[in-house]
DNA sequence: AGTAACTTGTGAATCAATTCACAAGACAGC
DNA sequence: GCTGTCTTGTGAATTGATTCACAAGTTACT
């Protein structure tokens, strides 16, 4: 398969998000421009989007809103469940592992850890929090497929590597650093002070010097 | 000024991290090309995001360091403290709440508000849960720039505009939702499921499939 | 069967971002 | 002050993403 862009990859789950909707409300076909109006995009944008994996549609007709559903969940992996470990159980560690969003889409928490003794031992919406030197031995068992990391931006790298060796081949990473990972495992940073920035340069220089992120 | 890339601004907010980092060890230069090893980037990259702002280095030299630092600072608009208020006091709106990170970069939390009676009058580092009843009320008189909505999808358009209308020009959604929002106003979505849909993503199409995306 | 009204899928064209490559400036050593 | 070594700043070239535009299907209607 073809390199296909991070920006397609964040438009298909957000038409999944759509198609869902549709479905819930009894639509059983749609078309490129109904979906391109939903999600702020243009009607070629969706079809180009779609046609990196296949061709879905009915020419005149749009797509059965059940079957592109069910296309975009095997795309982006959506049909089976993944298994989450979140490292870190402060604030958004915490707020992560009790999040339903999650859930919802078949990502399980399988479990938490802190290198803290108070925080050990707590439950978090029905998950223990371990402790830190556990984490060899339940990744060992549990075999996750995801790493969430929510320790200090000091002890990220070593989490890491510790979760990596450990046999997790994706990374969502928390603390305000860029990690370093080998080819094969894929990360994704979350930087809230990285957006806030991001704000404080639009507020600071108008409207011209517009965002063209993820947001039109 | 021309329209500036939001990839540009987020590499900005990089250099100037690690332009602190290098202060911090008591450099005094540094070259383009150390920029870029440390932001995982190119020289060129880093010289032609400068370029757009104008030019700050020396040739055969390299930049200075605090006079680098100084010109990010301004040109990201962080010279000056941004008043924030939080809507949604549930676990990632606390989580922010609370967060050091924003404090140190000069975004102050000026107010947070919650529908639910339960929650209004706790206090989260300092500052006290307020209905959102008072939101209005509140705007009018601390003028927040920023607003960081943290409520449920149901309620967030409805909020977004509220705060519009009180005069707010950018906000920070974690709903998952697609706000609509006037031109004027600038606005970042951050959505932890669509991420992890990414990390799926890579998973099951392994590492041809590459993510293109912020993380190298 | 023929016509009109739709809508997809996709090469070609355009627009945007990144990388190349090199002239021009700056300093160090002699 | 001349030579050699750096490193910037920036047009030009390249690479990548989006938009255009239209042939090719599909259905509904007559």
């Amino acid at each position: 398969m073809r390199h296909i862009a991070d920006s397609t990859v964040r438009r298909l789950s957000l038409y999944l998000r759509f198609l869902e909707e549709f479905e819930a409300r009894g639509h059983t076909t749609i078309s490129s421009d109904e979906l391109a109006a939903r999600g702020g995009t243009t009607s070629a944008q969706v079809r180009k989007d779609l046609s990196f994996f296949g061709s879905f549609g009915k020419r005149g007709l749009g797509y059965s809103v059940p079957e592109l559903t069910g296309r975009l969940r095997q795309i982006l992996g959506l049909q089976r469940e993944w298994r989450v470990i979140i490292i870190g159980a402060g604030k958004i560690g915490a707020a992560l592992a009790q999040y339903e969003g999650f859930r919802q889409r078949g990502f399980h928490v399988a479990a938490v850890f802190d290198s803290d003794p108070a925080k050990v031992g707590q439950t978090l919406d029905g998950v223990v929090v371990r402790h830190v030197s556990e984490l060899d031995r339940v990744t060992a068992l549990e075999q996750p497929d995801i790493a969430v990391i929510t320790v200090p931006a000091d002890a990220a790298q070593r989490v890491a590597d510790q979760v990596i060796d450990a046999g997790v081949r994706a990374i969502m990473n928390f603390a305000p650093i860029r990690l370093q990972v080998p080819e094969s495992v894929a990360l994704k940073t979350v930087n809230m002070a990285l957006e806030l920035e991001g704000l404080s340069f639009a507020l600071s220089n108008g409207r011209d010097a517009e965002l063209s992120g993820r947001d039109a």
